[in-house]
DNA sequence: GTAATTGCAAAGGTTTTGCAAAATA
DNA sequence: TATTTTGCAAAACCTTTGCAATTAC
C-alpha cells in the first residue's frame, strides 16, 4: 500500500466514493510521509489552495482509520498525529527541533510479546514505540 | 524514590514548598501506581473530601515534571496520564476494558538505542513503549 | 435519484493564563 | 514578610455532533 492510487481504488473496490477531501488528504500524508495533526492537514491544505472544514478532516482521518489506510501516533504535544498505515516502523522524535524520523527494527519486540503472554497472559495486539531525543542536527549543533 | 515522605523532602531540599495539593497528588499517584489523567486526579481528589481546582492540578502536574518526580504517558484516549517517575518500565494496555498494568523488559531496547545512534546519528535521551491488546480478564471472556 | 460526504455552527472536553487572595516558609 | 501557591474566571485549543446543502456514483 504505497501509491494514492492504489489506496484509493482500494476504497472504491469496497464501495466507498472518491472526494476531493479524501484524495488530497491521503496525498499530503503520502508526499510528507511523516505524521501530521489534524489542525496541521487542514493548513497545509489550506495553503495549496483546497480549504477543508476541520470536521470533514476530523471526519475523513476517523474514515480512514477504520480503513486501515491510515493510523494515529501519539507524541508529546497536545494533538494526535496520524500516518500512513505502511510498514511496521517506530519513530525517532526530536525534543529540540521537533522532527519526526522513522525507524525499523528488527523483530525483537515479537519475543518480548510472547514473553508477556507467557508471563501476564495478557494478548498483545499492537504496540508503539516512540524514541525521544536529539536528531543529527540539533545533536551536533549542542555539542560543539 | 518510593515513598511519599522522601519525595517531598527532596523537593524541600531544592528550596519548595510542600502544600495540600502537592503531597496529595504525590500520594494519590502512589497509591494506585497506575496513570491518572488530570481530571482523574481531580475527581478523585473530590470524591476523597479535597477539591482542588483544574488549574492547581495541571499546574502542579508541571511543576512535578519539571522535578522529576513525575513523567506523562501518551495513551489512546484524549487526555494525558501521568504516573510517578520510578523504575522504568512499560505498559500493557487493554483494548477493552482500559485497564493499565506496567510490565518490565529486559535491557533489550539499549541495544537498539545504540545502534540508532550508530546508523542515524540521533541521540536517544529516553522511549515510551505501551503494548496494547487483551488482558488476562477480557481475552479469557472473549476465547470462551 | 440515492446515499455518502461536506460545511457550518455549536458544543464538549482538556489545558493554559492573568490576576487577586491565601498559604508556606 | 516575602514568595510561592491557589482559586476563579476566562480563554485557547482540539475534537465531536446535528442538520441542511452538496456531491459522487
Amino acid at each position: 500500500m504505497e501509491d494514492g492510487r492504489q489506496i484509493l481504488s482500494k476504497l472504491k473496490g469496497k464501495g466507498h466514493r472518491i472526494t476531493k477531501a479524501r484524495s488530497a488528504i491521503i496525498d499530503l500524508l503520502l508526499q510528507d510521509r511523516k505524521p501530521l495533526t489534524a489542525p496541521a492537514i487542514c493548513a497545509l491544505l489550506s495553503s495549496r489552495g483546497l480549504a477543508l472544514n476541520r470536521a470533514t478532516v476530523y471526519r475523513e482521518l476517523i474514515f480512514l482509520r477504520a480503513n486501515d489506510i491510515v493510523r494515529q501516533v501519539k507524541f508529546a504535544g497536545k494533538a494526535t498525529h496520524y500516518e500512513i498505515n505502511s510498514g511496521h516502523h517506530h519513530h525517532l522524535v526530536c525534543m529540540k527541533c521537533n522532527s519526526v524520523k522513522d525507524v525499523v527494527l528488527g523483530k525483537h519486540l515479537e519475543h518480548h510479546e510472547r514473553q508477556i503472554y507467557e508471563k501476564e497472559k495478557f494478548k498483545v495486539v499492537s504496540h508503539s514505540l516512540e524514541f525521544y531525543g536529539l536528531c543529527r542536527n540539533c545533536y551536533r549543533g549542542s555539542a560543539t
